[in-house]
DNA sequence: ATCTATGCAAACATTTTGCAGGCTG
DNA sequence: CAGCCTGCAAAATGTTTGCATAGAT
């Protein structure tokens, strides 16, 4: 989902150094599909990189998404990260929290709304709030 | 956009008492459409009910949010609120943070979504962020 | 060698909660 | 008049920032 070498590319080409600590999360971000928050991500980090900080977590995500190669979801109670640039839908189920992407479906007309708003679109967040089959599964029995 | 009369009927159907504050928060609501943050309904409302606290805005927002009334925008680097509850897009300026509503554009297919996930749509959320036609303009010059 | 990145901790900002008194129904 | 609601202030939470040291190029 994640090209690392794209991603090594461009930081280099951004003059953004590239330390193990970063390395690491990048690695685990191509690694998951997961959309995992902050937290979580520290928490896989740490497993390999035990004295990384949350800030640094934060840090590194805030400079991976102002260069374009992650996306924050803006979602309570903390924001996730995907990978996924592509157009695409979430999926998030209010019963768990997961997240799933959902290829296809929806396609925005940014001509359209070029003419009737003069909005320029730069970018989509499309999301389907809901119950994800496992949650639907757990809560039949 | 809100219509006042369902919303107490609501508030009265769920045994939500109708404060004098919380009809000033409603009528902010219904008399606007610019997608208020809660600090902003805070001010509005302030003019005149001087009292009001921060806590109360945010105490009958989650409840009008409870009972399905208005919607809750989570957007950086504040939650918005709007009463549109019709399925619709949100244009959001990353410029000015104005937002705009776009009716119709997309249509959620929750028929498909559950054949080809399992996942039961209750609530869409479609975003497209970009540049409103003031930022642009104001870009040109 | 330079200059950015790190880890830590404190700072921040938004939202939530606890409590005593007030007001709605 | 019973119980929910208010305003206040403190707490909670996610995220950012400041600083001295460490490390990448």
């Amino acid at each position: 989902m994640l090209d690392q070498e794209k991603v090594i590319h461009e930081l280099h080409r951004a003059g953004i150094r590239l330390t193990p600590q970063r390395r690491a999360i990048i690695d685990y971000l191509a690694s998951t599909d997961i959309h995992p928050n902050a937290q979580h991500i520290f928490h896989e980090v740490q497993k390999t990189h035990p004295d990384i900080s949350l800030a640094t977590i934060y840090n590194t995500l805030n400079k991976l998404e102002g260069l374009g190669l992650v996306k924050m979801l803006e979602v309570e109670p903390d924001n996730r990260w995907e990978t996924n640039l592509s157009e695409h839908v979430n999926l998030i189920c209010t019963v768990c929290g997961k997240i799933q992407d959902m290829e296809g479906g929806l396609t925005v007309d940014s001509e359209e709304v070029l003419h009737r708003f003069g909005f320029q679109v730069l970018d989509s967040r499309m999301e389907y709030h809901g119950v994800c089959s496992d949650c639907r599964d757990g809560h039949k029995s």
